[in-house]
DNA sequence: CGATGCACGTTACAACATTACATCGCTAAA
DNA sequence: TTTAGCGATGTAATGTTGTAACGTGCATCG
């Protein structure tokens, strides 16, 4: 089976759902819920760290969250702490974890769930994200297919943005 | 416009291209010529440092090769060494770097140049990879779709493998 | 009141990666 | 033949990212 040269063409799909887009306060309120509805507590520590990776327009890591969080508050946090509630955060989607950066990005809308796709800028380190649940949808199947379960699928891609390029 | 949701089946594309792929010393083999052909030295150092990553089933962080050249070579060789020939390896396709474990895979055949996708599993480390050319230009596609250039995906499933499911 | 559970603190350490500079061996020009 | 240059590797130090082990404070509930 050979496809013709054209059939990688890209459609643009546009996911079956809509979002609403999150920024600022309503954002953490956003957040704030999603962490709740998840049965977690909402404490100042979480509130703290959420509020200031969602500052970031890049990818953040650990360490600079460390830093502002404990500039914010006066006092020390260790990373050790920022890790354990960046896990959180990521096991019940408030955040992504960006594995071609370690580095972590706040999630934009909280409570919607499904795969995604970054887009990193190589110059910048800006990152956005594309949702093409047809295109995750594929690399999902593709993964079951040669036996895979439980499939998580990290879909980055690493280029220069418009703005750099 | 809304895809229907049968349409992101899987549909099984393959490659239109065959590979060969190489395994021991034929694989050897073709990275020595591979990396040869790119303008590149094959010195002892880089032949065993392919050697080493070539017998791993699962992907190798540069601190495992590391050890393993120390110990074949009765001598230590320090991980710095180690990056800058893996480096090397993933620039001129000899290698791969799996993002998210942090390690590298040798390519099993080299000189011949597209995107994969990993497959790794959670549970017993061990990565496999598909080639869907359909699905990595969609994913290239999308990106450049929103005004990236010289991209360079990343395509990875985390998830447990038909042996650990 | 005491027990339990959860969030967070503290310390130490392990794992991954880079930088700067030194040395060695080869080759090409003087 | 010397020596200047260059690429490959060695050495040392350091920076960054991530985890483990264990302690403390605080709320809730019997």
């Amino acid at each position: 089976m050979i496809d013709p040269p054209h059939a990688n063409a890209y459609i643009g799909h546009m996911a079956a759902h809509h979002h609403h887009k999150h920024a600022g306060a309503s954002l953490a309120q956003a957040a704030e819920a999603a962490l709740v509805e998840a049965g977690e507590q909402w404490t100042d520590m979480r509130s703290d760290i959420f509020a200031v990776l969602a500052t970031f327009e890049k990818p953040a890591s650990a360490y600079d969250i460390a830093d502002l969080v404990s500039q914010r508050r006066g006092k020390r946090v260790a990373p050790n702490s920022v890790y354990r509630i960046l896990d959180l955060f990521v096991t019940t989607n408030l955040a992504r974890r960006v594995e071609s950066a370690n580095a972590y990005i706040a999630n934009s809308h909280p409570g919607c769930l499904h795969d995604c796709i970054f887009l990193i800028c190589d110059s910048c380190g800006t990152a956005t994200h594309i949702d093409d649940d047809a295109l995750t949808m594929s690399v999902r199947a593709a993964a079951e297919h040669a036996g895979f379960a439980q499939v998580r699928p990290v879909i980055e891609v690493r280029g220069k943005c418009a703005d750099c390029d």
